[in-house]
RNA sequence: GCCCCUGUAGCUCAGGGGAUAGAGCACCGGCCUCCGGAGCCGGGUGCGAGGGUUCAAGUCCCUCCAGGGGCGCCA
């Protein structure tokens, strides 16, 4: 049972008491909630229950902090539980219960501080650029939130699946094939204009050119029509092979790749455009087919089939949470999107409702725009415009960890500057090598003690006594909370500062404490408290999904 | 005009209604007979403005101001 638990109900019981003996006199209880103190002098953990209580029973806050304090029963592995004013109570957890940890995390190894929050099923989309293209920063944020989030979850007991939705059969796709086909053209000496819409970008002459040596001429002797389709489906495979390679290199995997197109293949786009016309959710106007969104909370109706019969965007996405929802069955889904998508989110919500799935089961995550700089300029990262800057440019310059770390440290409902210049010149004293440096720094003194011929497996923790070596274990404990709070507000902003907390409380610990000394018992337990903050250390990194380097 | 996000230290950002609001960077001082100095220790008049709710507000509510984004038969 967790600390929280545990604390709420020692203080309910402690209530109860006071009240038989009437000490307190009884009233409406408020919540018992259990807060960390912010100052280590405060305890590991606190009530305000007093304060709040005082008004209702028309009692001083400390003399009910007293009443409650003497009424209250001994709790398992806290050591001290003292009152301070205004009316707090404060709970220190036990010495023996903190070293006993550091054997546990050495024995139970990185999945020390996993939970047991939920074990839903949990599907998390993100990423989902159109195959047209290479990945822009903007994309990198959601997908380092996103291969993160699946790993805290994974952490917090949840089943989940990550996604990639390759929309391989929207309208943008024809702009795609066509300047594709245009610049092929190009390449073997024709004159071809780029169609209106069509992409600039300087990576469709790369494409054209690989094709050219290929297949030569051949799209040139075929009707134009069917080469259009033909280079298109080229194209697309050369996209997606570079946007995985671009994935991968950030450290992001999907388990599942899912295709749009499928969806019409297989009769699931027909079948769901049917159950909304018969729930009444579809109307006719204008030539064009509209989902009544207004008619569920929205603000305006949304065109499901144009006016040239071909279905938007919004209707295969209606189709394509159909699937996840009904067809695999997801308890929840997770869908990470960029904030242009923003306005999309009223309407999916409004689509729940006419499928008549819980709402609540949909969580939609906004990334806040990403804007890119060198110093004071400004870098453009439109597709279509041609001058962009990729995702894979700003790894080659920064690395992925670091990548991963300044994506990880804002939280996706703030924008942010992602400073080229910045991150470059900063490197050395940049968060993500301080906190890398006290992984490299343990590894090191582990080394030593190997080469040395030290066994530290049945060290004494119960030697662990010093203030340095207990704040680092109290931090290494907090990893389970730290998950927590991330599943339950999936925000992976708080893992970055995690660590440096980690890391900072480890160099602290370093410097006034030699580990490995002349005293044989205290060098075994100090290895076995530094094995077990490598441990947790690793872990926060490996959540984050960056590297834990043994030197750098 | 309507909707979403944001305004906290010089800069970039954390702060699940609670105790004296915190980190990193930058800047100024110290610290190497010793396991990695990419380190440690010290240095701070800051919550956009104004109301409200509460014993308690950076946090919740309202108004205003400022910045970003969205309001297509694009995705």
């Amino acid at each position: 049972m967790s600390f929280h638990k545990k604390l709420a109900t020692a203080l309910e019981q402690a209530l109860e008491q006071a009240q038989q003996k009437g000490l307190i006199v009884t009233a409406n209880l408020p919540e018992i909630t259990i807060e960390r103190p912010a100052k280590p002098e405060n305890g590991d953990y606190a009530s305000s229950l007093p304060l709040k209580l005082a008004r209702v029973i028309g009692m001083r806050p400390m003399e009910i902090a007293d009443a409650i304090l003497k009424n209250l029963p001994s709790i398992e592995n806290i050591e001290k539980i003292d009152v301070a004013p205004p009316g707090f109570i404060n709970f220190t957890i036990s010495r023996k219960w903190l070293c006993g940890q550091v054997d546990i995390a050495c024995k139970t190894g990185e999945s020390y501080g996993d939970t047991d929050l939920d074990h839903k099923s949990v599907q998390i989309e993100f990423v989902s650029v159109n195959p047209t293209g290479p990945l822009h920063v903007g994309h990198g944020r959601g997908a380092v939130l996103g291969s993160t989030l699946a790993n805290v979850l994974r952490s917090a007991g949840y089943r989940v699946s990550t996604e990639y939705y390759i929309n391989d059969a929207g309208s943008q796709l024809d702009a795609f094939y066509r300047s594709l086909f245009a610049r092929y053209r190009q390449c073997l000496g024709e004159e071809a204009e780029l169609p209106e819409n069509g992409y600039h970008g300087n990576y469709m002459i790369d494409f054209a050119r690989q094709i050219v040596e290929v297949h030569k001429d051949k799209y040139l002797k075929m009707p134009p029509d069917e080469a259009v389709q033909e280079i298109g489906g080229i194209g697309i495979q050369m996209v997606m092979q570079k946007l995985k390679e671009d994935l991968e290199k950030l450290g992001v995997k999907f388990d599942v790749w899912f295709s749009e197109l499928s969806l019409f293949q297989n009769g699931q786009f027909d079948k769901t455009m049917t159950m909304l016309r018969e729930g009444s959710f579809v109307t006719e106007r204008e030539n064009a087919v509209w989902f009544a969104s207004s008619t569920l909370g929205d603000d305006r109706d949304n065109v499901l089939i144009r006016t040239d019969g071909t279905p938007t965007y919004f209707a295969s996405d209606i189709a394509y949470h159909y699937n996840k929802f009904v067809e695999r069955k997801f308890d929840t889904v997770i869908d990470i999107w960029g904030a242009d998508h923003q306005g999309h989110v009223s309407r999916m919500k409004a689509v729940m409702n006419a499928m008549e799935i819980n709402p609540d089961r949909l969580t939609i995550i906004i990334t806040q725009l990403v804007t890119l700089r060198r110093g004071q300029e400004i870098v453009r990262v439109s597709k279509r415009s041609g001058d962009l800057i990729t995702l894979r440019e700003v790894m080659d310059e920064v690395g992925a960890d670091a990548c991963r770390f300044v994506f990880l440290s804002r939280s996706a409902d703030s924008q942010m500057d992602f400073d080229l210049e910045l991150a470059i010149k900063q490197s050395a004293d940049n968060p993500v090598y301080y906190v890398q440096y006290a992984h490299a720094r343990i590894c090191s003194i582990l080394k030593n003690a190997l080469e040395k011929g030290i066994d530290f497996s049945k060290g004494d923790t119960s030697l662990l006594k010093l203030e340095p070596e207990l704040t680092l274990i109290r931090n290494m404990v907090k990893i389970s909370e730290v998950i927590e709070t991330v599943a339950t507000g999936l925000e992976p902003h708080h893992l970055p500062f995690y660590a440096q907390e980690l890391a900072t409380v480890f160099h602290s610990f370093y410097k006034q404490c030699r580990v490995i000394s002349d005293d044989d018992a205290l060098t075994r337990s100090r290895l076995k408290l530094v094995k077990a903050a490598q441990i947790v250390l690793a872990k926060t990194l490996h959540l984050m999904g960056m590297t834990a380097p043994e030197s750098m």
